[in-house]
DNA sequence: GATTTGACTCGCT
DNA sequence: CAGCGAGCCAAAT
């Protein structure tokens, strides 16, 4: 695997503020690798659950999360960003794309 | 080294 | 405007 690559992810995911969120494509193209939107699920995937990474302000390109609502791995993600100010509008979470401007 | 898998996307129906 | 399908390509097995 491509140690750089993870570490752009990684950094980047850390770059995120409190309150916005960003897709795993938007990571991947500034990681460097445009096409590698799912490598970056991978690698969220197995995160050691001991990391600080905020893994979850990575969203999909239709700006949801990427899990069934039923699911707990959705509850969890959604609670974060709750926790983290993200506020509710017309019962959807509002979740604002960071832009690395 | 080949095959499967997936926390993605985009475009067409 | 929602749903489905095919494309993409690295990582894991």
């Amino acid at each position: 695997m491509e140690e750089e690559f993870k570490h752009r992810v990684y950094t980047l995911i850390g770059s995120i503020p409190i309150g916005f969120v960003a897709t795993y494509g938007q990571i991947a193209k500034l990681a460097g690798s445009p096409r590698h939107a799912r490598a970056v699920g991978y690698l969220l995937k197995n995160l050691p659950m001991d990391s600080a990474l905020p893994w979850y302000r990575v969203i999909n390109g239709q700006g949801k999360i990427s899990f069934p609502e039923d699911s707990e791995k959705f509850q969890e993600q959604q609670n974060r960003l709750l926790a983290e100010g993200v506020k509710i509008v017309s019962g959807k979470l509002s979740l604002k794309v960071y832009q690395w401007r």
